[in-house]
DNA sequence: TAATTTATTGCAACATAATCGCAATAGAGT
DNA sequence: ACTCTATTGCGATTATGTTGCAATAAATTA
């Protein structure tokens, strides 16, 4: 399925580019300019992970956060990282922190899902 | 506030107690042999977690799952740990496999959310 | 054993996150 | 300009989890 470039593409993506933070549908569509609707983001979220362009963190509120990140523009470097989960301010961001593990026989991994919660430094 | 002891509390922790997985409230309600309602399986499983006899983990599909493992019975050993979501048998685990981590200065890490999402063994 | 206190439970309602079907819209190529 | 179909908006739907309230039942006391 080919992709088309729209304005709603255009725009989700330019507000994650900016961002430090791993955003939730919601944040995205407050701090939108226009008007997208709420199936139309989770849509074009979706899609983005689908292609690698961006990748999704489930926090343990149990909701979906997007980031672009390091792991998508240098693929070559970390892969599997932390996220940090600020109590105070509420967001979600990105650590260049690789995850490391080792897992009993016959265990195949595919993906991590690792936060870490607490307090960040603009906080403390 | 005072703890009861109730055939409901009883039954959810045998349960837990007899799972080597972790388990979601609608996975333990279908397990169960008595009829409990669903918020009253919530509010047991969460009186559960204050008193830190079980934890729980929230997974990639957003849904929180509970379980007893050495954490709770050895506080001494591993505190924060690995889980493991298999996407084959579809369900989730506790790994004895310590996270660990580095934070960048003036971070506070209060807990860890960590799930490798991959097969098992048993399904390899 | 009966009475009292209040933790616990069931039920219904509510809140929120996320998805889906469908018709309308609009990119992209011809 | 025309065609094809990816994308969008809307409404409805599903699922998870929580909360208010009255009824129930543990645990303590008389």
């Amino acid at each position: 399925m080919k992709r088309r470039n729209t304005p709603t593409k255009e725009a989700v993506l330019n507000l994650l580019s900016a961002s430090k933070k791993a955003l939730s549908q919601d944040a995205i569509e407050k701090q939108l300019d226009i008007k997208i609707n709420r199936a139309t983001i989770y849509r074009v979220l979706n899609r983005f992970c689908e292609d690698e362009i961006i990748h999704k963190i489930v926090a343990e509120d149990g909701k979906q956060y997007f980031a672009i990140c390091k792991k998508c523009e240098q693929p070559e470097t970390i892969q599997d990282h932390f996220h940090f989960r600020c109590l105070s301010c509420d967001s979600i961001e990105c650590l260049q922190i690789p995850v490391r593990y080792s897992v009993p026989e016959n265990y195949v991994v595919q993906q991590t899902n690792c936060i870490l919660t607490g307090i960040c430094s603009d906080c403390n």
